[in-house]
DNA sequence: TCGACAGCGCATATTG
DNA sequence: CAATATGCGC
DNA sequence: GTCGA
């Protein structure tokens, strides 16, 4: 899901946050939006499909999914082009459309202008281009110039568990469908298939489909059945825009704790294979098969600290399959790794600012006194703060706790700033 | 001028 | 065979 | 893009 949702939060950072020195520019520029200099230049694309479509242009229909899977694409091929600061961002174009119709088509066939209006800013120039060229020629033309090779690879870079370098790779070696993929034995393409990508080719449409919150609540409970059945003593909690109370998720991630694991063993010798049965996360993972929640073929990863497959709600043949991640985590990096993965992504952005203007650095295991050796900063032994919640966390930043529900930092921007 | 921009867990490829 | 490197996702 | 090595 290289360019779904999930993409789209990581990828906020990379390109607006990439220096951490430079965040609290970047926030005080963000609080006073700007008028355009070049007003005339943005909104151009969106001036001419008013032109175009007449009077009445408010009314006319865009496809979802043709829209949805050109801006797609046109992300996919922006994550190929090896410089990406000078190529155009779909992301706003994403979100608004994710907005009115989550990132299922069927949810919302045919968008109007008027909703895009609505949740698209009209400064937006690329991807109004998008839906004035959708609207007066039935296609984009970007992506039809471009070579068959590169729309394969393009198509491929969006498949979870291929990146730029396989969808390349199978593209150049001749590989132009999934079916080319799925069905390929050796290293025809030019890299072997793996299972991981396999089982992403097959089920990728439903992949990219986002979770509807009450599907994420069945999945609560019968997680939460199957591990009280298995094991009483394992505690679990799905973290995550879940957690911060969202509306839709693009997957489910797990996070799993028990008292006999209470500090992470930085030198632990990794296990191959599948976690051993009496293990914690082999437990976790029995009951969960057992729960008909995971099968073993639909799996892309089963290690001791971290596992993630498909599952789909049983008992229900036209459940979709959703990704789900589990990862096991000490009890005493519990209340990090709780608000490290809840978020928001530029929520942990600031609060990570916030802790280096303490000499401290903040991760998902943990906070200390920072110290650099050869270009790593890692917590100076012996200071790392031990917390029991995440309100202590807020507290050592001096900063006001925010409930789950309240985690997004674009709500708060203008108020955490100041502090 | 040039590379990093978090770093870790997992699967898999490559090297010794 | 074991150790190390690479690709990927989060 | 922007920093330090």
């Amino acid at each position: 899901m290289n360019t779904g949702l999930r993409a789209l939060s990581t990828m906020t950072f990379r390109t607006t946050f990439a220096r951490r020195s430079c965040l609290p520019v970047r926030l005080a520029q963000r609080q006073v939006a700007t008028q355009p200099l070049f007003e005339t230049q943005k909104v151009k694309y969106w001036k001419q499909l008013k032109e175009e479509q007449g009077g009445d242009y408010k009314n006319r229909t865009v496809s979802t999914s043709q829209l949805l899977t050109a801006l797609r694409d046109l992300q996919s091929y922006r994550s190929l082009t090896p410089n990406k600061s000078t190529f155009p961002d779909y992301r706003a174009g994403l979100r608004a459309v994710f907005l009115l119709a989550g990132s299922d088509p069927a949810a919302r066939p045919t968008l109007t202008v008027g909703d895009l209006e609505n949740v698209l800013s009209t400064e937006n120039g690329v991807s109004w281009r998008v839906i004035h060229d959708i609207l007066k020629y039935g296609l984009v033309p970007q992506l039809e110039e471009l070579t068959e090779e590169m729309r394969a690879t393009v198509a491929f870079n969006r498949v979870h568990a291929i990146g730029n370098i396989y969808a390349k790779t199978f593209a150049k070696n001749g590989a132009r469908t999934f079916e080319d993929l799925i069905n390929s034995t050796g290293d025809e393409y030019g890299k072997k298939v793996s299972k991981a990508q396999k089982l992403a080719l097959k089920y990728h449409h439903e992949m990219e489909i986002m979770i509807p919150r009450q599907e994420v609540d069945k999945f609560d409970m019968l997680i939460k059945d199957a591990l009280n059945k298995a094991d009483p003593t394992i505690k679990y909690e799905i973290m995550g825009s879940y957690r911060r109370g969202e509306e839709t998720s693009s997957d489910i991630d797990m996070v799993v704790w028990h008292d006999s694991l209470k500090r992470r063993d930085p030198d632990a010798k990794v296990r191959k294979g599948n976690p051993a049965p009496d293990s914690i996360m082999g437990r976790v993972l029995n009951a969960m098969f057992s729960a008909g929640l995971f099968s073993s073929d639909k799996m892309f990863a089963t290690g001791e600290k971290k596992v993630w497959g498909l599952s789909r709600l049983p008992g229900d043949p036209k459940a979709l399959h959703r990704q789900v991640d589990v990862r096991l985590c000490p009890t005493e990096s519990l209340p990090y790794m709780l608000l490290g993965n809840t978020g928001d992504n530029d929520l942990m952005r600031f609060l990570r600012y916030k802790a280096e203007e303490k000499d401290l650095l903040l991760n998902e295991y943990g906070m200390g006194q920072r110290v650099s050796i050869s270009n790593q900063v890692h917590f100076k032994p012996g200071t790392e703060i031990i917390v029991q919640t995440e309100k202590e966390i807020f507290d050592k930043l001096e900063l006001p706790y925010l409930e789950p529900h309240q985690r997004s930092y674009k709500v708060w921007k203008n108020i955490l700033p100041r502090y």
